[in-house]
DNA sequence: GATGCTCACGCAAACGTTTGCGTAACCCGG
DNA sequence: CCGGGTTACGCAAACGTTTGCGTGAGCATC
């Protein structure tokens, strides 16, 4: 129902009684051409609704003009976000990208074939938040075989983009302890598989760092139902005066734990998380964020230099900041 | 630094002392090649690491093996969660997913010149959430020039995939009017852009028939920020006894702001959305809830039998359920 | 007015597959 | 041992671009 014959390259020059390579030239702007023939073959290639067909172009060009994003996509509103900043950033510079989504019930094997087949089609990929350890991360660079950024990870010959996670904890920690919070326990998930990071150790150990004055107490949270949680949750942050919870969805499910358990937010306990999510500000939570659709544009810019052998690797590491919000400040405006 | 000369099919050929077209069909699978030439075949292509050309293969048989996915990614969970599904579907059948991110700040023409673009590169688009007004979606479909399947959104020649938006209010309209709430306030956003479509007023409607013997008022709220919104939010509801928010992050900071301002949420004043956003289950918010990644997979189910020319133009409606929980009905668990 | 230079464009060879057709080699029954 | 049918594979022509090289026309210079 859509299958009118695909007018060519070849077309428009016979249509103008030019070359083919006149038309192309013309119209990639390269080569010495008049502005007065660009013209008219710009025009010929509209009026007969030409469309370039990539695959030739790339086949002959030996690229594909496509970067790969690793990602697990459904997972959170990050990597949504970061998809969105990467794509804005390859579409700018003529790049599309295409996702491949690893989740957990895929396992490390999916994942690997997942890249591979990924690799062929692309001509860099980005890769968020693969565990380096088991060499996962090794593996998955070396099938995809093209140029790699990671974020969120390292390998050794790749760029890498992450946030410095000590000082995330580190800016939660000083937060609290300036407001003179002096019983305050750190909330995490329980890692979901081998395959994902595990931030939380690090941002505990800059919430420490951070809390200098400050009795923290630690407790890792299962991935149960939230019912389940429920209880574990009460009985963590029962005798503390503030949490700090190691991300913003596991923050926002806290406050509302606290608040229908008759515990006032923040006048008898006090919420910081991490991520600034995108509910974060509509639900008054205060937060230390990072700003993934930027990341994400970052990586897309970092990886096409990358692809032009244009850069070394580099290790970005991506500011975060405070926002300060009333789950720790109190009912502002 | 991975710049190892790629090997060819020829190229195995070569070493196996076979024509090309040996190799092809037994890495293919097709024609008629025995079980022991294809293993030879096999193994060799991977002791060389050979990896196909995609273009190459694509320029041939006049297909790209990719689907184009036009969406507002970073918008909200719920793309992502469509994403995520329709990819692994995709997967599934040798297919990857391209994804177009069209952002308001692209507008209309951004909106368009991208479909045009990413037509070009994929076989088929799956387009989520196009206004039809304005004949935007129609325009769109037709730069795209390739088999089309829309969700959210209708167009003429192409299957659809929607929930039933009357039927989502009516659903919640009759939770709250079973409840007993007399006195019960719509919320809803503004719409974004004219790009968007706004399911807002179906659901509105659907809402007064479920409610059938309430009072209902209803209010559309800015999209300033959330502190603005604040006001408006606690005027709205001054006099209900319920809220119908048509969104859940809408219903989630509701939910925030009256806690805030010492409305018990349900005692006083109950809260209901719509969706099933990841964090509903967390906070206990009640949702009349949908399923973006089946939605997704279905999707591209649908798009990849149109491309194959294996069925008619379809309407799918998708199912909704309502998930009962704390903010109407009280502390559970 | 011949010489050299630049400009604008044409020619044709790639790029790495897939696939229709052709043809040896093989198996079978007669 | 011959003829017909099958099986396994080779040949070569596409697919739609890009691009190095070549060449004629036009221009300025001496």
């Amino acid at each position: 129902m859509n299958d009118r014959p695909r007018v060519r390259l070849v077309d428009v020059a016979a249509y103008l009684g030019v070359a083919p390579s006149t038309v192309s030239r013309a119209l990639a702007g390269a080569g010495a051409i008049p502005q007065a023939t660009r013209d008219r073959v710009k025009q010929a290639a509209d009026e007969l609704g030409y469309r370039a067909n990539p695959a030739a172009a790339g086949l002959k060009r030996g690229v594909t003009f496509n970067l790969g994003l690793i990602t697990s996509l459904g997972g959170s509103w990050y990597s949504g976000a970061l998809a969105a900043g990467a794509d804005r950033a390859a579409a700018e510079a003529g790049y599309d990208f295409v996702v491949a989504t690893a989740d957990e019930i895929d396992g490390r094997s999916g994942l690997l074939r997942r890249g591979e087949r990924l690799g062929q089609r692309v001509d860099g990929v980005v890769i968020v938040d693969v565990n380096d350890a088991n060499g996962l991360l090794d593996r998955l660079v070396e099938k995809v075989a093209v140029p790699v950024v990671t974020v969120g990870c390292r390998h050794a010959e790749w760029p890498s983009l992450e946030i410095d996670n000590h000082r995330v904890g580190f800016e939660a920690g000083k937060h609290l302890s300036t407001l003179g919070h002096r019983s305050v326990v750190v909330l995490g998930l329980e890692t979901p598989n081998e395959m994902s990071i595990d931030n939380t150790s690090e941002r505990i150990a800059g919430f420490v760092k951070g809390a200098s004055y400050s009795a923290v107490m630690r407790s890792t949270l299962s991935r149960n139902s939230p019912a389940e949680r429920r209880s574990e949750i009460v009985a963590a942050t029962a005798a503390a005066t503030a949490v700090f919870c190691t991300s913003d969805e596991l923050a926002i499910e806290v406050v509302a734990v606290l608040t229908r358990n008759g515990r006032r937010v923040p006048d008898e306990i006090a919420v910081i998380g991490v991520d600034d999510h995108p509910l974060a500000e509509a639900v008054g939570l205060t937060t230390v964020g990072q700003n993934p659709a930027a990341i994400g544009r970052d990586a897309a810019t970092i990886l096409m230099a990358q692809i032009d052998h244009q850069t070394e690797p580099v290790r970005v590491v991506v500011p975060i900041s405070l926002a300060a919000r009333a789950t720790t400040l109190g009912h502002v405006g």
